[in-house]
DNA sequence: TAAAAATGTAAGTAAGTACTTGCATTCAAG
DNA sequence: CTTGAATGCAAGTACTTACTTACATTTTTA
């Protein structure tokens, strides 16, 4: 089609503020280029159709390694240390990609297939990270494990909770704080 | 309009269902009577719009005043055993909801007022009692408190989180068990 | 400055949407 | 058996949707 960067731009950003907040059903290709600052038909000339619109927003925003490499060079063998690293991490990461993540869980009749698989794809990786961790910290004697997967689950589960209530940035703070201080005195042998 | 009820209540069963799966933009009409299995006409001329029927549906499902019943009469002042039965009592009335819930989590650009609101009221609620508790608890020497607002909602979001993991009720009831030992133990003094 | 690429404008298509109307049919209650 | 309520059926309204086509205008590039 065609390749301007800054008007495929403008039209993927609206994309996705409006899908995000309206769901992608509840948001119209007309409603996009009003947004964007075009015309509608910029639109299809750009994207084709309205679910190669959705994809192409997917692909820009680039889920990240940061957590693999986190895992791998930041951690120190200290619990209560790692895990305020990994919670602060985890919510920084979750917030960039916060308006894609809303798209997927509102779902939608003809949504594209990659949308549900990419979002989740990043939760499956920490739980595996998280787990070796815990089972590795195990063997040290510094952590009292007894089933490391739930463990991992539940501290997931507790931050995905706090995530999708769009605590404001101090709240945010204290509550990984706190959330860091209760699971390492629990799991602290 | 007209009362039959077991003709509403198949059109109701049949909105929830589709709505649940697909969101409100997504169901149309003229699918949920046909999943309902009556004619299109007779939906409306049960419930005159689309937004009436989903009301209907909330207030079909009441939901519980449970809750607040188990903490006044069923916990017991022992921090394991009345987080295990909150923990499973949580489950059990979420699960009772679950449809309901997922509709609210989708949104839709007309979706009526009293939705999200019905949906959020019983967190709430819940965030205020174990709060409560867990400061009665700690008048009593029984519980060590840094923030316990806090402290209820990492709960509460945690069994969230594995409320929207769609658990089988073995490993459910694993995690529950699970969970709340991490808690007793990280929160007794 | 001239060619080429990107956009705007206007109009239209085909399908789907929520919702309505009029009339015929079924069915239960008096 | 008759009446009235509940439903089915067929058609239609007014609107929105994703997407297309043809042509004129602007912007970029060479």
């Amino acid at each position: 089609m065609t390749n301007n960067r800054s008007t495929s731009d403008k039209i993927l950003q609206a994309a996705i503020d409006l899908m995000a907040e309206k769901g992608y059903d509840g948001t119209s290709t007309k409603e996009i280029a009003q947004v964007a600052g075009v015309n509608e038909v910029t639109v299809f000339r750009h994207f084709g159709t309205k679910g190669n619109l959705l994809e192409a927003a997917l692909k820009r925003n680039h889920y990240a390694e940061e957590m693999t490499k986190l895992f791998h060079d930041r951690l120190v063998g200290d619990l209560h240390t790692d895990l305020l690293l990994i919670g602060r991490t985890y919510h920084q990461i979750m917030n960039q990609n916060r308006k894609l993540i809303l798209i997927a869980q509102k779902g939608g009749s003809s949504l594209p297939e990659g949308v549900s698989e990419e979002a989740d794809r990043h939760p499956q990786q920490l739980k595996k990270l998280l787990t070796d961790y815990l089972m590795e910290m195990s063997n040290e004697g510094k952590v009292m494990i007894t089933n490391p997967e739930l463990q991992a689950l539940s501290f997931m589960w507790m931050h995905y909770g706090a995530f999708n209530s769009w605590l404001s940035t101090h709240v945010l703070e204290e509550f990984i704080e706190e959330s860091t201080r209760l699971f390492a005195r629990a799991l602290t042998p």
